[in-house]
DNA sequence: TCTTAATTTCGTTATATAACGAAATGAGAA
DNA sequence: TTCTCATTTCGTTATATAACGAAATTAAGA
């Protein structure tokens, strides 16, 4: 049960639930996501560790960046079903809408320039 | 996406999960899940009124009991998922086997008297 | 090598929630 | 109505966890 369980608190949180929503559309870095959810860098940073850690995420240095990608084809059973069911069970949810139109925009480089200023 | 958290939250706790699955068995009062479970009977009731609020759950007086049963015909989507995942998510779980023997010979009447004693 | 910049980690604070025991509730039986 | 007893509610305590800012880390590029 550790692991299943494992992986219903890690989908149990609104912002994580954001993020993933985010990563089915493509790869985003740290900072992209922080764009468009507007909260802190480090909690960012955070939500995507305990996601990489039941294995829904994975990530990949690009550059000076590290690109985080939903984990689409996993081996295991409970996170195939997962990630089949998460878009079902928040489609038409106005804050994840919200968060699809901004990624559009976003613009990684344009971001962390100016996040400088 | 409050519905949806809401649901998952609800599954995201190890005591719910072993209420739910012994529920697959049969309907319940509280007394009987107390008994397998060795938890309060106050800790029992406040987790069954999580799962009734978000309708994984209903309740029917019977007599002096209130029998609680999983809700396996809700015409809700996410619900009619998640009624039928978590037996495969949970399959050959140790502690779910484990309180599934117990439920087996546990006999209300006989447990509400021996509480007194 | 040294600098820069993205990310992670750490320490702290605030909030959420699980569990308990005691008291309140409410329905059936006398 | 009064008593009994299963269940719920309340108040408290302990633990878990989300969020933040600052400091540490790490890798790329000059």
């Amino acid at each position: 049960m550790d692991k299943t369980l494992e992986i219903l608190k890690a989908i149990s949180d609104r912002s994580r639930l954001r993020i993933l929503m985010l990563l089915y559309i493509r790869p985003l870095c740290v900072c992209e996501i922080q764009d468009v959810m507007q909260i802190t860098i480090s909690t960012v940073s955070k939500h995507l560790s305990i996601l990489k850690n039941v294995g829904l995420v994975s990530d990949e240095k690009d550059g000076k960046w590290v690109n985080y990608f939903l984990n689409k084809d996993t081996q295991d059973t409970i996170l195939q079903q997962v990630v089949l069911m998460l878009p079902m069970w928040l489609s038409g949810d106005r804050e994840i809408e919200n968060d699809k139109m901004k990624v559009i925009n976003v613009d990684r480089i344009q971001i962390c320039s100016t996040n400088l200023a």
